[in-house]
DNA sequence: GTCATTTTTGACGGGTTGTCAGAAAATCTA
DNA sequence: TAGATTTTCTGACAACCCGTCAAAAATGAC
């Protein structure tokens, strides 16, 4: 917002510092939450630890909810990259379908909240009101967009399916309907699972022992149900499982070492 | 409002307000979140509303998260009387099976976070670690005790089902594991279905168009995947909601007019 | 080196929470 | 009923935090 559009004349040196602070404010917020939990991010804690003062960061976020939703949509580019890293490791293996590339989507998912919990905290945490009427509109759709990317990457999977004959559309029904279905079942089941299981004390209490087993065995009987090709192999899922987690890890480990530059807004 | 008369220990007139008082601070916490959001409740404008001091909210309650906490635990005291109601509604009607029984569970969570909107906010937002970190331990034992219950209510379900043999456990399998199946994989499903709708609102953009009936659909299909008699029938399945959902409204008004008061701790 | 422009500052006003010693009220006792 | 004791309430206080804005400082063009 204090950068002027300029194209083709060099920045400044001025300038170039200001914009490499928007990144740095969102790399000093990021690892307050690890230290001192959500509540510890403060715009006077940010400011000192970068050596301003608290105006200047008023100067690129209108107020602290807006850092919080520029942190969001980093963490959902960081969750469809992983989505993308299990979906380019399904296709390179020729013993793996399309149902594989689906199911490690939602291995994807998990390693995401194992390996980026604070992403994920910061996910829930903008769904607030308290903190979600305070944001911009404009970077409230500026994370709209990198959901809607992560939501086309599953449609991408469910249309290959389609594609090669692993999934059947009903006669009656249509392929929107049907990648409407799967795509909200497998969301709402990952999603709510893996909240629950982050924020739900009682799980225990409640006789729910395995969450994460639970979890993979309902979308795979979601999946199962709607016919999707092949049927489920528990042998087979755990083989998947095995080989991809580690590489997902690693590939976390190479998206948190790249520098978290880019498109902000 | 008033409080059953004991025997042995006659109130004093202080005591008796003072134990009002409590269930004052809620009711007058409460609707605040429908005029003015979450954010609106403050100690100083709950304290001003009922004409006392704030430093008189504090011998009540140790901060404000505790408030929360105590409007959750009501909340979900509310559900789960709403789920009671469509479980004895499917007991009682011969037509209804123990499947019924179980989709009625799920349409009582639709009218619950329809009819009690703010109370579903209120369990979401003290999921919140700024929020839960800062609640007492004994309050917090209170609402996983709540919601323990709740999901009582489902495994006395499936538990009718198992014994009236509408369901059957696989060979090699114990009826926890399939209870903890289906409670995990219809919690998920439901509370992460319902938290996605309230709260992204790139739901549209993602193809996304009718999160409810899509809802429903897995959930029968989860139903269907593990076997429980009858096999979802679209029509039926449509009358059950025709007939119960405005029964559940109905209790609404009930559950709503009712005292809020008794055990609250 | 000058001067217009951009950027930063830091003090200000308004809010909030939680505490606590002292005042006030209620209850008890004689 | 009057004083003593206990309980309860108060309101000021300290400590935060947020967002603004006029004035000061830094920048960079000439």
């Amino acid at each position: 917002m204090t950068v002027s559009p300029q194209h083709d004349r060099p920045l400044t040196p001025k300038q170039r510092e200001i914009r490499a602070r928007e990144t740095r404010i969102l790399d000093t917020a990021h690892p307050m939450i690890r230290r001192g939990g959500l509540s510890s991010i403060s715009m006077n804690a940010i400011a000192e630890q970068i050596g301003v003062t608290r105006g200047t960061i008023y100067n690129h976020f209108p107020n602290k909810e807006d850092i919080l939703l520029s942190l969001a949509a980093r963490a959902v580019r960081r969750r469809s990259r992983l989505f993308q890293a299990a979906i380019d490791w399904a296709e390179a293996d020729p013993k793996c379908g399309s149902r594989d590339a689906c199911s490690g989507i939602g291995i994807a998912a998990e390693v995401y909240v194992d390996q980026f919990n604070d992403d994920f905290t910061i996910e829930q945490a903008i769904r607030h009101d308290p903190v979600w009427e305070k944001t911009s509109a404009r970077r409230r759709d500026v994370l709209a967009d990198c959901e809607t990317a992560c939501i086309t990457q599953v449609g991408y999977v469910i249309g290959h399916a389609i594609a090669a004959r692993d999934l059947e559309v009903p006669t009656g029904a249509t392929a929107e309907a049907l990648t409407q279905q799967i795509v909200f079942g497998l969301w709402s089941l990952v999603y709510g699972g893996l909240v629950i299981e982050a924020t739900s004390p009682s799980l225990p209490q409640s006789g729910i022992t395995q969450p994460r087993q639970t979890m993979r065995h309902n979308c795979a009987a979601l999946l199962d149900q709607v016919g999707w090709q092949p049927m489920h192999d528990p042998a087979h899922y755990q083989i998947v499982i095995d080989k991809l987690t580690p590489h997902l890890i690693a590939t976390s480990q190479l998206i948190r070492n790249q520098s978290t530059s880019g498109e902000d807004s």
